[in-house]
DNA sequence: GATGAATGAGCGTTCATTCAT
DNA sequence: AATGAATGAACGCTCATTCAT
């Protein structure tokens, strides 16, 4: 096993116990032992679990930022940038609900809160610059409502979490009509 | 001080803390030393760690119910109900932020888990009764678009929790103008 | 309830549940309960636990001397009185289990322990005393054989306990007959 | 260290701390302290503090069973083959006073309960199994007195076991030939 | 005298982290 | 570089004892 290998075994561990049992539901022993590694090993890749921790945010952060810019282009229509947008998003959580459970452990966790912050604010790198773009155009445009950036960002990521918790908890079957029509709303809900 | 008066203390402490750190950031013994109270004072009033964290959610329930239930009126027309609801919950999570992050932490935990699928199915006698009902009405009506109930669960309660959220953390200023058009936000997310 | 009542009911109240439990699955909160008592009650009567399980030992073994001596002629024949408080002894272990069982948790203890050897070598006011002159009565006369008294005790008593404890336990059922046989099979031990 | 080392350690500091001060008197941290070993450590070689306790009695109970077969012959007539077993016996527990302190505490507790419950019924592969085929015979044979194999036992178990606890409190001084006569002594309790 | 709520030291146990191999 | 045995601080919880009422 190569280097790399190890590292990239560990953090598969980690995210697989920490998505499914919370942050004290995953002893660094456990992860060790699930990405066959011995426990001393992370050590070496990671300084402390708080730091494995918060890389194995980043990359998932990076993953989605990847995903969105994939087939994004600022030629089409704004609508159709933002259902994009939000259609991409939620079929992404869906194809990846262990990425998006890790994500709401995180954010609902001393970890997360000084991340939020930032990224939040746009000081760090974040994945949601686009969004941020295309929101405050549709606003200076005129096309959305002239609501505060962080009112938008809540119009449209609060309930696109929520019925993705909803899908992976079983309580609905989101399908790629339903999964329009959802974005649709959340449309409704920004639009003038 | 009076008996019930340490028990509140307890709670409030517990509130406190578990809202602010979470559920491992607040071992029983700093409850108890914030409550000024002993370590095992607090075995008098809950059998045991899960119990304390229990009650106190069901407290923090009862209160949302209560306040919803203020000034809810059957006679008002459809929308003018679901403004109500909406901007009353958003009222009540400014005016308790603790009571709101407290009610995030436990949602996302094991201890969540649970109840989080007894209240959506409307098994228990949740808080959510009376606005399941507004809901599968304003469907039938056809007021409202024709989604599955977890759905526009999440486009209304989605939005709503976000916003707070954002507010508790000092990103926006929630005043009652903002609120209410936040809400109006919400509603033309779920309005057919 | 009279003062010398409510210390019968706590010492009651202790045998039953450290006979039963042992001494760390008695707690003095639980005693109180059983005795219908307030838990700082018990500290009216006895200073602390140690000293309720010992005075509670005192007790028992008062209780057994005052059974010994009963019926005991110094007129009989020497080996009639050996069976005499030999059976006697059982009998008395069979009709008070609970004093039988609270014995061999007091003197399988660290409260046992210093206890025994005030006891045995007849420092205190032991309710052996009548055994011990009838054993060096014994060895004088030649009728039992020439073994220090401490071996002539743990012949007559070991056996004694052992089946006492079978007993309790359900492994034998002793009728008299089987109480008689065993006592003499004791005889037959220690008898030259 | 090399790994069993300090699995030894751990399980002579468990059987001398409990063996003096019985299991209450013996905290897990007290028991890691006597073994130069961290408290953490004991838990890699015992799931729990029962666990330990309960190999603890299962090796002390090996020795004996090991020591009792030694020279052991079913040749030799039976009142030979008795006095062996029993002086064995009295001697290995005078050789091995913890363990014989140990097993005390072991059957006078909640662990004991239910093991003395299958070793006398002859359930588990117990030490006694050479010792209750022998008494069986005796008894067949008319050689022993006609009793229940329980009442056989505790007139040989008695005693003896009873001689130990004084010769270990030093009430008396154990010899060969003192060792000798107690058990012929048991025979005599015994035999027809 | 009697109470039982309150206490806090001490228990068994876990787990992030270190370090000899 | 990799290991996993060892660590010990920190946790949740119990219970003998105290003391205001």
């Amino acid at each position: 096993m190569s280097k790399p290998d190890k590292r990239d075994e560990i953090v598969r561990a980690a995210l697989e116990l920490i998505a499914e049992h919370g942050f004290h539901g995953a002893p660094m022993a456990m992860i060790a032992e699930k990405a066959n590694v011995g426990a001393g090993t992370i050590y070496r890749y990671f300084e402390n679990k708080d730091v494995l921790i918060n890389e194995l945010y980043l990359e998932i952060e990076k993953h989605i930022k990847a995903t969105l810019q994939e087939g994004y282009s600022l030629e089409k229509p704004f609508r159709e940038r933002f259902l994009h947008f939000g259609t991409t998003l939620l079929r992404h959580f869906i194809a990846c609900p262990l990425n998006f459970r890790y994500l709401e452990q995180f954010h609902n966790s001393p970890y997360g809160a000084t991340f939020r912050r930032d990224t939040l604010l746009g000081n760090a790198a974040s994945g949601c610059d686009m969004l941020k773009d295309l929101f405050e155009q549709g606003v200076a445009q005129q096309i959305l409502k002239e609501f505060p950036l962080v009112i938008l960002f809540a119009l449209f990521f609060g309930p696109l979490m929520s019925v993705v918790r909803d899908h992976i908890l079983g309580f609905v079957e989101l399908d790629e009509i339903m999964i329009r029509r959802i974005i649709e709303a959340c449309w409704d809900a920004i639009k003038r």
